[in-house]
DNA sequence: CCCTTGGTGGACCGACCGGTCAACAATTGC
DNA sequence: GCAATTGTTGACCGGTCGGTCCACCAAGGG
């Protein structure tokens, strides 16, 4: 028929949603993205439409992958409890701390774009929902395990659980070192999800 | 001696900031400045340097203004316990949940600057550390007033509540509706700040 | 009164932005 | 092997960006 695509698609995707990742929306320029996808600016145009289209594409593998390896995280663990730790410890999960401060592409995306790109919002909104879904899900485990208490609401809880989560991922973002940042997070995770 | 100055400098900083609020720092253009603060690009620049420099001016502005109003809420309060359960509460203090949607101009500017701008990142630690200095020592009253338990850390504690804050920030600016916000803004709250 | 000094404002600049397009390359069907 | 179709490439476009510059203006000092 016609000549074949020269590029993986997906290979392409991931490593603009790391440009993105790095230097944000506005501050990525389209010599950026052909210099990390190695296509020409047509072929990216053709491809996969112009950078907003690219942008929403990238956040959204970006939020698929993130949301399969929660999903993975939460239902394989043993007892929710310990998943639920995970979940709160996830910022500061990279030694070095490099993970930290480049933080969330989701979040960085919501500061940066929220407010002009309903978009964006929408993913925002669309991602935070599923996220507080998963973890109401492990709660109630954790409830029917024993290890949490009967009286709270899972929901609640798991809105706490993502709030504390995102302040972490701020204070990362801050450049706090790695480990005031982990005994930040052991603290929440202590307070939010007690032993009884 | 020479023609006075037809303009407030506080009054341009403060429109100044309120634009960057709004819309962040590189979807700000200096006609947008000019056209906020009513005066000409040449007396701009004439008075207080290029954009970026004026940015940090404003980004300034907010930060010491916040900072003041921190204070005075901390101090002001008769229990410290009453004050730090306003401060995690704060980001929903606005009933139209406008403010939780605007954000926090610190938190904005962190997340879209501070991987690239050592100036924005020096301010975002500064204003860290000042705050969890100001919210530990009102821990620490809270400890001497008899509301909060002996056998925690004031500062480990200060950063646990200044994540939870930032936390919910984050969860307004995703758009989440100002009731559930509060609700979570109290579950925050009664966890991590106990009766006991 | 006019000279000096600093403030004002907008025309103007080069650079870079996102996006388009036309010439060319690679593949399949016939 | 030729036509049809789609992918590829980079030169090119108009627009906007941050920043500069200069002609003009309002005061005070001599």
């Amino acid at each position: 028929m016609a000549r074949p695509r020269q590029f993986d698609e997906e290979q392409v995707i991931r490593a603009v949603r790391d440009q993105f990742w790095d230097a944000g929306y506005a501050a990525t320029s389209l010599e950026d993205l052909v210099r990390v996808s190695g296509l020409g600016k047509g072929s990216l145009y053709g491809a996969f439409g112009d950078k907003h289209r690219l942008f929403l594409k990238a956040l959204r593998e970006y939020t698929d992958t993130s949301g399969g390896y929660l999903r993975e995280m939460l239902t394989a663990a043993p007892r929710a409890l310990d998943a639920l730790r995970a979940f709160v410890m996830a910022p500061v999960n990279d030694p070095g701390g490099a993970a930290a401060r480049r933080g969330c592409l989701m979040a960085n995306s919501t500061y940066e774009l929220a407010t002009s790109d309903p978009d964006v919002l929408a993913e925002a909104r669309r991602t935070y929902e599923a996220t507080t879904a998963l973890v109401a899900e492990s709660v109630g485990r954790a409830q029917d395990e024993g290890d949490l208490p009967r009286d709270v609401d899972p929901v609640e809880t798991a809105r706490a659980l993502l709030a504390a989560q995102q302040g972490l991922v701020f204070m990362g973002r801050t450049g706090l070192d790695i480990d005031t940042l982990t005994a930040t997070a052991r603290t929440l995770a202590a307070k939010l999800l007690p032993d009884a």
